[in-house]
RNA sequence: GGGCGAUUAGCUCAGCUGGCUAGAGCGCUCGCCUCACACGCGAGAGGUCACUGGUUCGAGUCCAGUAUCGCCCACCA
């Protein structure tokens, strides 16, 4: 970036794209397989292709990518394969009303021409979903791409269905399934939401079939009743067990049904006579079955009344509730009515209320299949974050049941099973049997249904790998090592890879589960598709940068809470990323003037960068330019520039390094407990507040110095390179951008390396003397505006340290105080009188003075005085109560007890001078 | 009905193993276009850490309970 002085601001427009093109031309996504360490592997959650991305997505996205990058950087073989989902359901929704729109009807143009549409459609959303992935910098591996309808992916649906047949672990019955009467398909019983409902109970009157009398039964869904088949009681009920045996009358019809014993219904509840309808209601269904009861279905696939229903055949099924209600009354068989709060079920594709509908299809059986997943979690085999949903998770596997994998759809994967029409054996192959293994017939019909779509996702780590062929990527790359994605399809999608891998590789799928929030908008609503909540992520990208939004996405993110968005939270990265090219320029414009070479034949720089090699702490304090020399070899290869000796280096230099092997240390750490938020924050604090406001502040007349600048301009580019570094993991652009214009720098940076470090930061003296000069620079410029100093005036500041030390200490920092706290000059005394009239504040162990010449308002003065005197005193009884007590000082540790010793006598100090102050301009 | 989470500055949230004179960003107030940056710089104001008890020398941090909000699970009498 040659012009980079040219430009006012960052501006990120053409120099993403510019650097995903070169990223993906030069195979820097591919896992470079001749490094040594141990792969790093995520396969990316699927988006569905039903149309473009939320922010959930990217959310997600960047925190893989994230961790794909660091790692990448820390020298593994890093692997992030993509790939899309078919979505089963939810596309078929889509491409349906697509069609509606047209005026068509996907029944009436039929299965194949629905299909075609579906994948014209699955090619269109599929290119954008891919083209918004690399608009975020996603470093996916895009020649390992895989889709869950592609034929790879289904040959690995069609061999675990037909491994888990011939297991007997997949069976067909007839069973009361969700139904969802608008989508007329079977979903399992995670897709159903419950919602809670207003509703009422009805109180009706089943006449008995012999004599005077009736029973009353209680029901919230009086359109059942032509279903219903027995009245219950409890076996034991001592008031209603009599009537077991007697029959009722089925009112509208002319059916009589027994009343029998059992043990669901319950005497404490409604009136104690519970309808069975066993076609329409699971528990009547259980009933049903241990009862031998007849199952009559009183409605059609659409919830529209059959001719169960006699003369209320055809009405749609809460029509036919109004009018059973109204004839009920009419007939005096309605005894009462009460308002009934209760949770209703509603399919989450459509929002329909599900219907229990007992129809054939086909179950996998799951309670084998949970044993080793629950254990692998037990075992610590694997790990989920936040451990919360540890919770959660198992109470879903101990109670889990048997899932229903047919789907009435017709995008999908269709069921691989054959039906012989002479005596319909069933077979389940990859290809359509010849003839009938039981009857030899050829009159052969395949399944008409698909699978439920989570079929194929329960695969995912895998299938994208090659499975069920044994291919060198399954080998090398699974397990993978993390899997990111949202807690709410913890039971859809993350129980079941788990079980799947077990079953079908004997080995977990990944080691660790990372669980992102969801993505809130301003009002803290979920951000969906449906509510138009969610911004196109393109448009911000567009408009802040694709780092912008990255950066502000991982620092919200907290573990794994939720997050609230808004376009004020992408400003804090937008400005950040302004920040770090400013500061680049500034050093960067120095460098120019300065002139300095880089050989261009310099040895390249290692692939890793191990801090604690460059120099432990000691080493850094004994001989602090070899060290340097070291970290700049480590960074860009071949030596430095200029000849540094170790009297070169100023305090803000070894301070300021100490600071940035500090950060580059806790950065790495957290990035090894997830905490990626801390990650970018240390980076991001320390950027920002150590490096851009004290320290090339402090540098500043140097980099003017022709003589000093060369070692200044060191240090900047070092502390430039190693916080792109840091960053790069977030923001690969701006930090790819910004690299490739430090004159020291090779190669990518995308792949050069990560620093890691296990030893303590180098400098503790000389951080501990800039955190004094920074607290006396503070007292000054707090004192220069508390007193309305015009900021253009720079008069002179006195620093009275308490002893000798202090002494001399200050000596050589008084002109550092006087350019950053903007004084003309600042004189450092002993002992001798106050000087007055003038501002006073006390920084540590350090007394400040601003003499004012009779500029002061002596009441202002004081009551600031007073104020801050009064603070101090709150504090010291505090800490003198605190001292006194007997048992605080034997039972705390002794670092501790030390400490509330040193701030106390600080602070005594801090106070006796404000006291003396008080006194002096009381006279 | 069962379970989980949240409750800290006006707003959004950090605060990981108890030691904090409780932090950040945004917003607000005051002063600055200081030769990298107004997408900026400097200085401030602002909090009985939801409530009640307990453990402890010491609790925002641990325990018990209460309240409010949110989420998940559960067979719709």
């Amino acid at each position: 970036m040659s012009n980079i002085r040219d430009l006012a601001q960052y501006s990120p427009g053409g120099i993403e794209e510019k650097w995903y093109k070169a990223w993906e031309a030069d195979g820097l996504f591919a896992p470079d397989e001749t490094l040594p360490g141990e792969p790093f592997v995520i396969t990316l959650p699927p988006p569905n292709v039903t149309g473009i991305l939320h922010m959930g997505h990217c959310l997600g996205n960047s925190i893989q990518d994230t961790l794909i990058r660091w790692a990448r950087m820390k020298g593994r073989p890093a692997l992030w394969v993509p790939g899309t989902d078919h979505a089963s359901i939810a596309t078929e929704q889509v491409v349906s009303r697509k069609m509606a729109e047209e005026g068509l009807n996907k029944r009436e143009a039929g299965r194949e021409a629905f299909l075609e549409r579906a994948w014209d459609w699955k090619e269109l959303t599929h290119g954008r979903i891919s083209q918004q992935i690399r608009r975020l910098g996603c470093s996916l591996d895009w020649d390992r791409e895989a889709f869950t309808m592609d034929e790879q992916r289904n040959r690995a649906v069609i061999e675990a269905f037909v491994r888990l047949k011939e297991k007997g672990l997949i069976y067909r019955d007839v069973y009361l399934v969700n139904w969802c009467p608008h989508d007329l398909t079977a979903i399992s019983d995670d897709e159903v939401e419950h919602k809670e409902v207003e509703g009422s109970l009805w109180y009706m009157r089943y006449p008995f079939a012999e004599g005077e009398g009736h029973v009353t039964v209680a029901t919230t869904r009086p359109e059942t009743l032509f279903g219903d088949t027995a009245v219950a009681v409890h076996p034991e009920d001592p008031e209603r067990k009599h009537l077991i045996g007697k029959m009722v009358k089925l009112p509208f019809t002319d059916r009589i049904i027994p009343i029998i014993g059992d043990h669901h219904a319950d005497p404490e509840k409604g009136t104690g006579f519970v309808k069975i309808t066993p076609a329409h209601d699971p528990n009547d269904f259980e009933v049903g079955r241990r009862n031998n009861l007849e199952q009559v279905i009183c409605m059609t696939p659409s919830a529209v009344m059959n001719e169960k229903a006699g003369r209320f055949e055809g009405l749609e099924r809460y029509e036919c509730r109004e009018a059973v209600v109204k004839a009920l009354e009419e007939e005096g068989l309605l005894e009462k009515i009460e308002k009934h709060v209760h949770q209703v079920g509603h399919h989450d594709r459509c929002g329909h209320v599900i219907e229990p509908y007992l129809s054939k299809q086909w179950f996998l059986k799951m309670d084998e299949l949970a044993q080793p997943a629950v254990k692998a979690v037990e075992d610590g085999e694997i790990t989920l974050f936040p451990e919360r949903w540890v919770g959660v998770y198992h109470n879903w596997m101990r109670n889990i049941r048997d899932w229903c994998i047919s789907r009435q759809l017709w995008w999908g994967h269709r069921i691989p099973v054959w039906y012989c029409a002479e005596c319909d054996h069933d077979m389940a192959g990859s290809e359509a049997p010849l003839r009938c293994a039981a009857c030899g017939c050829e009159n052969l019909k395949q399944d008409e249904d698909v699978l439920d779509t989570w079929f194929s996702s329960w695969l995912w780590t895998f299938s994208p790998l090659g499975w069920p062929e044994k291919t060198p990527d399954l080998q090398k790359y699974h397990p993978t090592t993390v899997m990111v994605t949202a807690a709410d399809i913890i039971f859809f999608w993350v129980a079941r890879m788990v079980m799947a891998s077990y079953e079908f590789l004997g080995e977990k799928p990944f080691g660790e589960v990372l669980f992102t929030g969801i993505v809130r908008d301003e009002q803290g609503r979920k951000m969906s598709k449906s509510l138009g909540n969610s911004p196109d992520p393109i448009d911000l990208i567009d408009e802040f940068g694709a780092d912008a939004l990255r950066c502000s996405l991982v620092m919200l993110t907290p573990t794994g809470a939720d997050i609230l968005f808004s376009d004020a939270t992408l400003e804090v990265g937008r400005n950040f990323c302004n920040k770090i090219f400013q500061a680049t320029k500034l050093v960067l414009g120095v460098w120019d003037e300065a002139g300095l070479q880089i050989p261009s034949d310099r040895p390249a720089p290692p692939r890793t960068l191990d801090l604690g090699e460059v120099g432990t702490a000691q080493q850094w304090d004994a001989e602090p330019a070899a060290c340097l020399a070291r970290l700049w070899a480590g960074v860009f290869g071949g030596d430095l520039p200029v000849p540094v000796q170790d009297e070169d280096l100023t305090l803000e230099d070894r301070w300021i390094l100490g600071r940035l092997l500090q950060a580059a240390a806790d950065s790495d750490a957290n990035m090894e407990k997830r905490r990626l938020n801390d990650a970018a924050y240390e980076v991001f604090n320390f950027f920002r507040h150590d490096f851009c406001d004290w320290y090339l502040e402090a540098v500043k007349p140097r980099f003017r110095d022709q003589e000093m600048r060369g070692v200044a301009l060191c240090v900047a580019q070092l502390n430039l390179a190693l916080s792109y570094k840091l960053l790069h993991p977030v923001m690969p652009f701006i930090t790819e951008e910004l690299w490739s214009a430090l004159p020291a720098s090779q190669g990518y940076l995308m792949t050069s390396s990560y620093p890691t470090s296990s030893v303590a930061a180098p400098f503790a003296a000389e951080r501990e003397t800039f955190s004094a000069v920074q607290e006396i620079v503070g007292v000054v410029r707090n004192l220069r505006n508390e007193l309305g100093v015009q900021p253009g005036k720079r008069g002179t500041a006195i620093l009275r340290p308490a002893d000798q030390q202090g002494l001399d200490n200050l000596l050589g920092c008084a002109g550092l105080v006087a350019l950053l706290a903007k004084m003309e000059e600042v004189q450092v005394v002993t002992g001798g009188d106050d000087p007055s009239p003038a501002g006073v504040g006390v920084a540590g162990q350090v007394e400040v003075f601003l003499p004012m010449k009779g500029l002061v308002d002596l009441d202002k003065e004081r009551a600031r005085l007073e104020k801050e005197l009064a603070k101090l005193e709150g504090w010291m009884k505090g800490c003198r109560a605190k001292l006194g007590n007997e048992k605080f000082v034997s039972n705390a540790p002794d670092h501790v007890v030390q400490q509330q010793k040193d701030l106390l006598a600080e602070n005594e100090g801090k106070a006796a001078t404000l006291r003396e102050r008080l006194a002096a301009l009381s006279d």
